[in-house]
Order: structure tokens, then C-alpha cells, then sequence
DNA sequence: GCGCTCGTAGATCAAATCGGTATTGGTCCC
DNA sequence: GGGACCAATACCGATTTGATCTACGAGCGC
């Protein structure tokens, strides 16, 4: 698990998409959706379901969220530069 | 920034020497070396004093080092697997 | 039904990252 | 001076990461 594989699932979640939540991140989408796949492989955990219109968070994944935003706030204190 | 360097900072803060935190992290003294100065130059603060000894926590290695404490203890809780 | 759009997933390749080995330089102790 | 210990550097190979191209599926307007 990386931070970045955080960060990625952090704008997913609050964008419903990987393709804007790709944008976002200034990366593009296929990069992203392997780094999902890698987390949730890595959890055995499915923190999305795959919707034709985009991805909605799971159960897991909601309860998720909450640590890893947590987290990556800890992360950007840690660089107040 | 990653959460190998901060594994690998904490290592070396608990152990006073790289040589000793890489053993206990089953990798080898340089790379270790290496992701230090990395997260130092990044951070662009000196994390610890190098003495013949060994390496020994800066002022503000040691507020990075709660921190580093702190972030890592969330993300192990996020793998209870 | 036929395109068109939007979205995800897979394949492939190039670039960057990471770790290992070998080596150097410095300090301490005998 | 010789040996032990420690960190830093140089270099190389393996892994990982990201970009591009492509395929596949679902909705929408005609």
C-alpha cells in the first residue's frame, strides 16, 4: 500500500469517476484504475462498485475513506514547507 | 514522500544506526541511506546528526518522529487482515 | 437499430524508482 | 599500522509506474 494508492482512492470517492478523479490527480485513467485494482486486491477488500456511470463506494470502502483522509491529512501536516 | 521512508526513518531513530535498522527491515544499509536523505532533502530538515557512532535524532527528528509514529500506527490499523 | 458519448479495463512500451553489490572514507580501539 | 564499525557513493539489474492505444459495455438521440 502506498500513499499514493490513498490519495487516488481519496479523489475517486469524492468524484464518483476515475476519469475526472484521473484529471484531478493530473494522471491518466488507466494508471489510476490499476492502482485501485492493486489496493482493494491488496484489502481483499471491493471498495467500489463498478456502476455504467462511474464507481460508488462500498460499504468497506466508506469506512475506508474516513481512515485514509485521515491519514493523508497526518501526511501533509508532516510538510508545512 | 513515502510510507517506506517513514518505516525506514523510524528504524533508524529506534535503532541509532542504519546499518542495524536495515537488518531489522530485511533490506540493505545503502538504499536505506538513500530514502533518508531523500525524505530529509524533501522535507528540507536535517532528521539526524551523523556521528561516527551512529546517527543520532535531530530536534526535529524527534517531532517527525511522533508524527511518523502516529501516521504508520493508522495505516497498519487499515490492514487488520 | 445505428452511431455517439461516457466510463472502465486490458495490453504494451518507455521512464523512473528501488534495492543489491562493491567500494570508499572516516572514526575508534587495540 | 591493522582491524572493526558505520555511513555514503557508484553502478547495475529488477521492479514499478505512468502514458498511449485499444476494447468492451451502458445509456441517449436519431
Amino acid at each position: 500500500m502506498s500513499l499514493t494508492q490513498l490519495r487516488y482512492f481519496v479523489a475517486v470517492a469524492e468524484e464518483g469517476s476515475v476519469s475526472r478523479a484521473a484529471q484531478k490527480c493530473f494522471v491518466s485513467q488507466p494508471p489510476m484504475s490499476r492502482q485501485l485494482r492493486a489496493l482493494e486486491d491488496e484489502l481483499e477488500v471491493t471498495l467500489f462498485h463498478r456502476e455504467p456511470r462511474g464507481m460508488r463506494l462500498s460499504l468497506e470502502g466508506t469506512r475506508f475513506l474516513e481512515k485514509a483522509r485521515t491519514i493523508l491529512k497526518l501526511v501533509d501536516d508532516l510538510t508545512p514547507a
